[in-house]
Parts: C-alpha cells; structure tokens; sequence
DNA sequence: AGCACGCCGACT
DNA sequence: GTCGGCGTGCTC
C-alpha cells in the first residue's frame, strides 16, 4: 500500500481513488469478472488521515480485532480517537447506492485509531456516523480492557461494554465543572498504627508508585486511613481510585473523603444510581473536574485521570467478581491498572487472601501492617468451642448452644449489643473426615471427593470432582478415620432460640433481603448473616460465631480462608480485648483457621495456605480455567485447542443438571441440557498461553459456523471444589 | 449471526 | 442455458 489514499478526497473524481481501485481490483481480478464498484467514488474523504481503525461492538470472539473505515470530509473533525461511531457491517453484496456503498447493518463501534493508510486489500467502506464527539475510549482505557480481554480469553467488546457505560446525550451536553486544586497533604493520621504506614503516605504524596499489601487493624478506622491514602495521592496532584465491595462500604469511605476534602473533588459510583447520573459522574470523572472514584466493582473500569492510585478493600469478597463476561475480578483489574498506568497499588483487608499473600511473596507488593502488640490491643478475646466440649456440654445438647456462648451473651449484653453471626442457608459441606473434619480429596488430583445422591452418610459412591475418578478406599490422610460426613445444620433457628432466651433484650436481624447499616450501643442481640453484619457504635460487646464447621467443610477450595475473612469480619466489629469485647467461635480449636483467628494472624494463614496450594498445583499458583458444555462439543473442544504442553486435563465430569424453574446461573448448562465440565490447568507462567489458546480455539469455533454447540470458557473460575 | 458466493442437478 | 439447492466463508 502507498500513501496515495492519504492524497485522496475533495475532488470526488480525483485521480487517486481512481488508482487506488485499480491497484485493488488487480490484486483481486481472478475473482472480480466484474467492474468491482469503487467505494470512494464521490465520497469526499478527510484530507488527513482518512483511514479510520473501528472495533465493532460484537462481543464474538472472531470479531476481535479491528476494521478499517474511510473517514468522509464531513466527519473529519469528530472522528477522534475514542468516539463511538456507527458503521455498516456485515458480509454480502455490497450495493452502490447513490454512490455510496452499503453492506450490512448499522452497528456501533469505538474508532480506535487515526491511520494514514489501511492494511486492509479491499475497498473500504465508510464511517456511517460519529455518534458523539465525545472521546469515551482513553488510549490508556483500551490498552487496560484490551489486556483485560486477554487475561481472560474474552473478547475486547465484552469489557468495553463492563468498562464505557451507555450514551445520554443528556449527560453529556452538560459541562462539567472545573475541578478544584489539589487538597493539602494530610496528617497521617491513625495510620502511624502501622510499621510503614506513613512512610507509604510519604511515597504517595510525592508522586511515588509503591505497592502494598495491607492487613488493616480490625475496627472502623479503615475508612478513614483509606480516604487519607486517597488526599496524599490527589495532593501530589495525581488521581486515585478505590474499589470496595458493596454499597456500604461505598457510603463509608465517601464520608470519610467527604471529612477530609469536602465536597467536588471525589465521586461515588455505585449500582443503585440510574444510568443518566452514572454517565454524568463517569464523564465528570473523564472530563478530569474530578480527580478520586470510589466505587464497587463497576468502578474499576474508571477513566480517572493521571491515576496514581487504586486501592481495593477486602479482596476475598466474592461480589469483587464481575458477573458479565468476561467475569474479570477487580483484584486482577485494578493489579492490571497499576503495572499499566505504573500507578501506586493497595490492597487492603482485615483478612488476608491467598493472592494476597502471593503478590507478597512474589515481591511484586510489600506488606503494611501493625506490630504484634498493635494487633493484639485492637483485636478481641477469642474462645473456641470444639467437638470435645460441646460433647460434655449438656446444656449446649438441650438448647443447642454451647454454655460458654451462653455466658458470653450474657456477659456482653450487659455492656453493649451483642452479635450473632449465623451461616447462610446453601452452605451445603460437601463430604469430610467424621472424626477430625479435613476435607475429603481426591488422590489424584486434590479434588473434593462428592458423596453420591443417596449416600451422603457412608460414602458409597464416592468420586471426586474433579477429574471424575471413583474412590472406593478413602481414608483421612491426617487421622486414618475412614468414615465420611456431610452434615447440615439448621442454624437459623440456634439464634432464634437464643433470642427467646433472653426476653428483655431486643433481637434485631440482617441478612440478604434486610441489611442493617449500624446498630446503636445498647444492650441488643444482633442476628446477622455473614457479610451483612451492622456496625454497631461503639463496638459490639461480644460476638458469636455459630456453626463454623459448616463454613469450613464448604465444598470450595476457599472454604478455610473464606470462614476466617468471615469472622474477622465479624469479629472486627466488635471491641478490643482490653474493653472486654470477647468473640466465641464454634469449630474445632485444632483447624487451622480457627487457629489463626485466635492468633489474630490472617497473614500467616494465607502464607501456609499459598505453600500448599503450590504444593498441590491449585490456584492462584498455578492457573486454571473452567471449560463446559455439552459433553461431545466440549471433548472436540479440548482435542482442538492447541493447548499449552504443559497444559493438564483434569475431568471432564458431569456439571449437575440445571434445577427446573432456578434462574440459570451464568456458565450453567440450559434447564434440560446434560454438561460436563473439565478443568485446565497450567504451571505459574503458562497462564497467558492457555488463555490465548482457549481464545483462538474459541474464536476458530465461532467462525466456523453456528452449527455447533456452545463451549463456555472461564478462566480463574471462582468455584472450583 | 446473517448473507452472498459457488458449484451441483432439474427445468423452460 | 438458466434457475435455485444449500454448503462454506467473510464481515473493513
């Protein structure tokens, strides 16, 4: 290709396009008996840079990549990098109309790219519409979704969709206002309770770009330390933003930047506003008038500019994970973020994940924590109620509440609200050893071991999860027993009896459809599910934690790190030891988890966790991805896929039949359809191969024709037994 | 997904 | 010769 396109336009029947169609119709005459018609004929095209580079909006994997427009002389000055546009799409005849080629249907895109020339062979056609001059896609938003699309073997589409929020043209003819000087530097405030707290302060406050990992002291200050991590970066006149996991969260940490900034120089971004105001304040954001976002999940995509911060609150919170494809998790949006933008990182927590501690241990991030005596003074007493105790605990068989529980309740409603924290209804366990509770797995491949339908209770049939294979010999590697459990308890009504027993006091409940924001201080029984736990002023006097065994024996390879981040949740609210706020948990003293609650040390639970997940080949050490479908789609699938050598095959197993009438989960099978599913795993830094070979094989699928089944690829699946 | 192109058999 | 079957492949 010459510059020659570059020369064309203005005089309609000029020379060059004349050429040009030539060139082209030589190249492909073997199949043109025909005069080909000549895109460009009488079309005045932009005198610069005339080729446009589209990526049309169709999420389809063999779409993803992008298509080359001529810009006409009309649409020129809007046709920017970044602006939506329509163009026409779609194979087949190509009809010249009044002198203007048309093929398929109008279908929005994103331009991407100004060019002097195309690539392309044939003739182009040409920009339908700019829909808005408004520049919506950053440079540094299409590189950030594009190495989101690639993380995930999804197409670049499907983030921009997650990433660019829908068009009112309302919202975007107001102006935003112009936004205010960056704050002074603040105080560190309480964040001199940590070893390197205010050094990180210092860093970010001079432009500085460190990482940290942050094992955040329990209790409410947290809000505030993150609202002043915030003021340091927008004072060295960089933006930030912070992603936490609910709406709560949300209206805590936009109090305490509202206390330490006033008002205009943040925005919250939540769900719950209508899509007019959501696109207001993601302009407001973009346009630059607003330099720090917080947000949930949705924010994680936000155009801020300059960013020189992104801070992200309890990782292990699973409303982190996006629901739409690609299911991208903010923690590896936002870890994208800062090596992209090389933008200051933070990932805080009361708990600890296992990624967490491997981005620690990697030495990507630093640790931020308080010392031993730091964490002891802010954390409360911890009792364990075990299997021994309640078995001699007569009083814990009559009224299924173990006496201690009973005393502390007792205790700590004479000073203050006391919380219950009950597990959530579909907390199924699935099968463990029925002396000492260590999950039942696979010898092969580590996976969960699954009870047959009828015979949860002696371990009949027994087979694992994962690659599917029959286990007829199981016994506990950690204490030889060789019977199996899977025991669910009623655990709602354990608190609704304690309730009854202490009349006097006022039994308030939140849970999924009625979450309570705060409580006050007085004397009150609080029943709540996990995560929905109110602050209560001034701190819960004490907190039980009902039926930990149930959220241990969960079917998930989480379930030790997901039950401690749970009661340190719970556990968190409550006072400090010294004040005599006291926590009683009801599992066995010996498990790890349990464990490290006691201790106080999510830290050193998510390190042993990562030794053993790397001993065993689980992620995030190694990464896998979740193939299913219909069970001959999905083997000619996996024979296709040019799979990575030193890629494993575990299954494919039979995914459960999707129950009649349940809303479809996303990746589930269609009610009535028989799936399997097989897990793909790779080695630590094979991750990028397998998704690029999942997503070639994907996109070869699609382009093939629609004749076959659907595949559905998930990478980091989040629930894998 | 659409839709046109192309290479086969039946028809005016 | 020409119309139209659907199998295959492309979409700037």
């Amino acid at each position: 290709m010459s510059g020659q396109n570059g020369m064309s336009g203005g005089g309609g029947e000029g020379a060059p396009p004349e050429q040009l169609a030539l060139i082209r119709e030589s190249v492909r005459k073997a199949r043109e008996p025909r005069a080909k018609p000549r895109t460009w004929r009488n079309a005045a095209l932009a005198e610069r840079l005339p080729v446009a580079r589209v990526l049309v909006n169709k999420g389809v994997l063999h779409l993803d990549r992008y298509f080359d427009y001529a810009v006409p002389a009309e649409l020129d000055a809007d046709a920017q990098p970044g602006v939506r546009v329509r163009v026409r799409f779609g194979a087949g005849r190509h009809r010249v109309r009044d002198g203007r080629r048309e093929g398929g249907g109008l279908i929005d895109g994103f331009l991407v790219e100004r060019r002097a020339e195309s690539d392309y062979a044939g003739p182009l056609a040409a920009l339908a519409q700019v829909v808005s001059p408004e520049p919506v896609l950053s440079e540094e938003l299409l590189g950030l979704t594009r190495a989101v699309a690639d993380r995930y073997a999804g197409s670049l589409a499907d983030v921009l969709q997650l990433a660019v929020p829908p068009r009112s043209a309302k919202a975007e003819r107001q102006e935003s206002p112009a936004p205010l000087p960056p704050p002074p530097r603040p105080a560190p405030g309480s964040w001199t309770r940590y070893v390197h707290g205010p050094a990180f302060l210092d860093a970010l406050a001079s432009g500085g770009a460190p990482r940290a990992v942050w094992n955040a002291l329990p209790g409410p200050l947290w809000s505030d330390e993150v609202a002043t991590a915030v003021a340091a970066t927008l004072a060295a006149g960089r933006g930030a933003l912070v992603v936490v996991p609910d709406g709560r969260a949300a209206a805590r940490v936009d109090a305490a930047l509202t206390a330490l900034l006033g008002t205009g120089r943040h925005a919250l971004l939540t769900a719950d506003a209508g899509p007019e105001k959501r696109y207001r304040q993601w302009l407001a954001v973009r346009r630059g008038s607003v330099r720090a976002v917080v947000g949930t999940r949705a924010a994680m995509f936000a155009p801020v500019r300059d960013l020189g911060l992104v801070v992200l609150w309890d990782d292990g919170d699973d409303s982190h994970s996006e629901q739409h494809a690609p299911q991208p998790h903010a923690r590896d949006v936002l870890l994208l973020r800062a090596s992209l933008d090389r933008c200051a990182f933070l990932l805080g927590g009361w708990s600890c994940t296992v990624e967490a501690a491997q981005l620690v241990e990697s030495g990507w991030a630093r640790p931020l924590a308080a010392g031993r005596e730091q964490v002891r003074a802010a954390a409360p007493l911890v009792r364990t109620v075990g299997d021994q105790e309640l078995a001699h605990d007569e009083a814990a068989r009559a009224a299924r509440l173990p006496s201690v529980a009973w005393q502390t309740a007792r205790e700590g409603l004479r000073h203050g609200p006391v919380l219950v924290q009950v597990p959530r209804r579909g907390y199924v366990p699935r099968t463990a050893c029925a002396q000492c509770r260590t999950a039942a797995r696979c010898r092969h491949c580590a996976g969960p071991l699954e009870a047959g339908p009828l015979e949860a209770r002696d371990g009949g049939t027994l087979g694992c999860g994962w690659c599917g294979r029959p286990e007829d010999d199981w016994h506990c590697p950690e204490c030889g027993a060789r019977r199996l459990r899977a025991q669910v308890v009623g655990a709602r009504r354990t608190a609704e009896e304690l309730g009854r027993a202490f009349p006097a006091v006022p039994v308030r409940t939140s849970g999924r459809e009625h979450v309570l924001d705060t409580v006050p201080g007085t004397p009150a029984l609080v029943v709540s599910t996990p995560g929905a736990e109110p602050v209560a002023e001034g701190g819960y006097a004490a907190a039980l934690l009902l039926d930990g065994w149930a959220m241990l024996t969960r079917p998930d390879l989480r379930a030790g790190e997901d039950a401690l981040r749970r009661w340190i949740a719970a556990a968190a609210l409550v006072r400090e030891q010294s004040a005599g706020g006291t926590v009683v948990v009801v599992a066995e003293p010996t498990l790890r988890p349990v464990q490290a609650l006691v201790r106080w040390d999510p830290v050193g639970h998510a390190v042993r966790e990562l030794a053993e997940r790397a001993e065993l080949g689980f992620p995030p050490v190694s990464r896998m991805a979740a193939v299913s479908g219909p069970p001959e789609a999905l083997a000619g699938f996996l024979t296709a896929a040019g799979l990575p050598p030193d890629a494993e095959v575990l299954g494919p197993v039979p995914l459960p039949p999707a129950p009649a009438g349940s809303p479809r989960r996303p990746g589930g099978p269609p009610p009535g359809e028989h799936w399997e599913r097989a897990l793909v795993r790779v080695p630590p830094g094979s991750g990028a191969a397998l998704a690029a070979a999942l997503k070639a094989a994907q996109a070869a699928r699609m382009a093939r024709g629609g004749g076959e089944a659907a595949v559905r690829v998930r990478i980091d699946p989040p629930d894998i037994g």
